[in-house]
DNA sequence: AAAGTGACTAGAC
DNA sequence: CGTCTAGCCACTT
């Protein structure tokens, strides 16, 4: 297992600000995952006391069987969704 | 060891 | 808008 990855992901999910939004793709760049699939594990694994909420798939839409309460949790932060899709143009954080 | 699986992505049509 | 393909990587069968 790569503990590392897990610590820089974990880090790096913690410091997205409240009302923006970052993607699964960006992650992996950021904290150096092999790819984004890894990503999505460790959220999976190891995202309860994260932000979770604020990593949405590349095209804005989140994963099937978290879209409801993801979408809840950002509307709660002031991320309006266009149907299942957030507009990343307006909500993508950027360090 | 080969094949299946998934909180992914980008490109083709 | 949509479906399909191929590539991706760790993990489970």
């Amino acid at each position: 297992m790569d503990e590392q990855l897990h610590e820089r992901v974990r880090e790096i999910v913690a410091t997205v600000p409240p009302g923006t939004v970052t993607t699964y793709g960006d992650l992996a760049a950021i904290a150096g995952a092999p790819s984004p699939r890894l990503v999505g594990r460790i959220l999976a694994e190891d995202g309860a006391d994260l932000p979770w909420h604020r990593v949405l798939r590349a095209d804005g839409t989140p994963a099937p069987q978290l879209a409801r309460e993801q979408l809840e949790l950002l509307r709660a932060e002031g991320v309006l969704a266009a149907g299942q899709r957030v507009d990343l143009r307006v909500h993508r954080w950027r360090a």
